[in-house]
DNA sequence: TTGTACGCGTTATCAG
DNA sequence: CTGATAACGCGTACAA
């Protein structure tokens, strides 16, 4: 009998150590060790004996179960795919996956990725390869909030979609950023600030259309109504834009200027609120001194410009962490008991150096708003 | 018989069809079936009429098969993990796993990801998790070019790293970014512009340490320094900076500012040069007319800042893309024929708008350097 | 040219 | 309490 130690020094790739090696080597059957291993010994009413020597010759040997086998015998693969339209572009992603590793990791599930650059036929195959692995089921990521069509290569197992919501009608669960809220937040802040006149609205806005087919662009924009209602104020002016790119943003605050001298800007994401800023200098206005400026999504720009941005964040992290919590919950769960269909993540405020208190007689300033 | 179509648009989960069935409804043996769906069919000289009657069975039926059973069969589960140390900050890892989807894709192999954040103990557990999935092979991707300890978990399998050196004796591939050649590239497009002196370093130099343990400072500035010597060009100063930040960027370029008035600036980052930006702009200078910038990496940020960055870019996609290549070739491969060691990807320059032209009687000018 | 039978490493069933 | 034995789905020597 070697030392052990002595087969796992090797330098040569040694072939690893079986469930049956290990039984053999504690001299008893591999039916026992597997009980013991997978701690059901007690409940097996395996001897105490026998068990020391199992996990001896388990610890010993350097025992890992062969997870491809165990997957055949029983079906799971502690695995989850994870498919999103595109993961490079935006960091987005990378906090997002961040927090779906975590939880796949705190439950023994390890994560595949993939991308499918918005082309549905990718998609498909995407998803259909990750079941030839045998997923215990796939997280169908989009990078903006949106209405998905949901696939049918899903349907084949487990699937919760995630910044997303089924087109038409589908019993598949939905993770989503509370993108309302977050506009009732946003407009809080100026108000509670004291703001009221001169709030202008950049990226989008009544008069027009939102970009594409954004679902966090319509319901920030609802909140932000709703709020501004409840405190009896109205959006002074609004710019909307096709694209939420600073140089979008610095054009829209230019056409505004031309116009009006707002008292704040709530623009509808960080990179606006960048254009908005390089505009506002070349005016000779000074944030927050003369303008207030709010924003969304808490991008690393807000805290790299100066003066830092006061956003209402968007919960990377934690959506891509629920995701990963829905779908496994609802494996281990029976049909009779239903989750709720769509999971809203709360958008937290980050307040920074972008908003000013100003005080103005026209102004009622609730301090807390009752919802 | 069931007329096809049938079992794949019921609703409930159906279980998959298995080569027996396929082989069952053809005819033949599952050998038969298996030889044809393999493709080897022409090589086991299968007759055409049962060859044509697999396919037509497997078509029918929507045959996949089980790669976990097949993986469990051969050893190879076309599978690979990537496991890097940080995912989640900067947009490095999006792009780079972007290239490695990609390649790995062509080659149909899914990814694994997993995140170590620098803990060595995760780090080893992923891997052995990754093994006990029977990968292929790993990648081991770091954030910041630098050397790292290989772990012996590694070792049990094929591996490459990715934006890393092996510290000390390792046989283990490496796939990097060319930075020398970057710095050369940088210190040539002040150079080309016709800058001699007050050429100024931002965020390293030869007085003091680079950051930490980063490859990527010591190179940088090794090309840089090759390229201007090479041209009988000194450095005017440098400002070394402990980590490359927009902060940091902004305090570096204020405390030069105080001293001299700088011709160009090469800023070890993007970062460093976004901070620098707003510096020369507190103090009424503007790029590129009154100050020259070039910096590293292509960030997000130098297309978006004004006017925007000319920049050496971290080729992301294409590291990831080798990285894979690379240790798929490895595994096909024979002992014999070993690949080189190291693989340098070349860093592309992007020019825009942050270099301005000067002539200078004092400059030498050599249009084209060579080396 | 085709079919039979075995093994990959586990888990699970069912007699001792 | 334990130990054969049968799956899981696929690939492949070996026999027919």
């Amino acid at each position: 009998m070697s030392r052990d130690g002595h087969e796992k020094s090797r330098r040569t790739r040694s072939k690893r150590v079986t469930l049956a090696d290990v039984a053999r080597r504690a001299g008893v059957s591999q039916t026992a060790a597997s009980f013991v291993l997978s701690g059901r010994g007690e409940e097996m009413r395996i001897s105490s004996e026998v068990e020391a020597r199992v996990l001896a010759s388990a610890r010993e040997t350097g025992y890992r179960p062969n997870i491809v086998s165990r997957s055949l015998r029983t079906g799971t693969s502690q695995t989850i795919g994870f498919v999103s339209d595109t993961v490079a572009t935006t960091p987005f992603a990378g906090h997002v996956i961040w927090g779906a590793l975590d939880a796949a990791r705190e439950r023994d599930h390890l994560l595949f990725i993939g991308e499918t650059e918005g082309d549905p036929e990718l998609e498909r195959q995407l998803i259909e390869t990750m079941h030839d692995r045998r997923v215990d089921g796939i997280v169908l990521a989009s990078m903006y909030t949106r209405k998905v069509a949901v696939p049918k290569a899903l349907l084949d197992g487990r699937a919760v979609l995630l910044n997303a919501l089924p087109r038409g009608r589908s019993s598949i669960p939905s993770v989503l950023p509370d993108e309302t809220e977050a506009g009732r937040t946003a407009a809080r802040v100026l108000l509670d600030a004291g703001h009221a006149d001169g709030i202008y609205l950049i990226g989008a806005g009544p008069p027009n259309r939102v970009p594409k087919d954004s679902l966090a662009a319509v319901q920030r924009l609802q909140g932000i109504n709703e709020a501004l209602q409840l405190a009896g104020v109205s959006i002074a002016g609004a710019v909307p834009c096709p694209d939420w790119q600073p140089e979008l943003g610095y054009k829209a605050t230019r056409q505004l200027l031309e116009k009006a001298p707002p008292s704040a800007l709530i623009c509808f994401n960080d990179r606006l609120a960048f254009g908005a800023y390089q505009a506002l200098a070349d005016a000779g206005l000074e944030v927050p001194t003369n303008v207030s400026v709010v924003s969304f999504d808490d991008d690393v720009l807000a805290s790299w410009v100066r003066p830092q941005l006061t956003t209402v964040a968007l919960p990377h992290y934690e959506l891509g962490r629920a995701a990963i919590q829905v779908l496994l919950d609802g494996i281990q769960q029976q049909p009779s008991e239903r989750q709720p269909r769509t999971h809203l993540i709360p958008m937290p405020l980050r307040v920074r150096d972008s908003v000013t208190h100003v005080t103005r007689s026209r102004s009622r300033r609730p301090t807390k708003v009752a919802l």
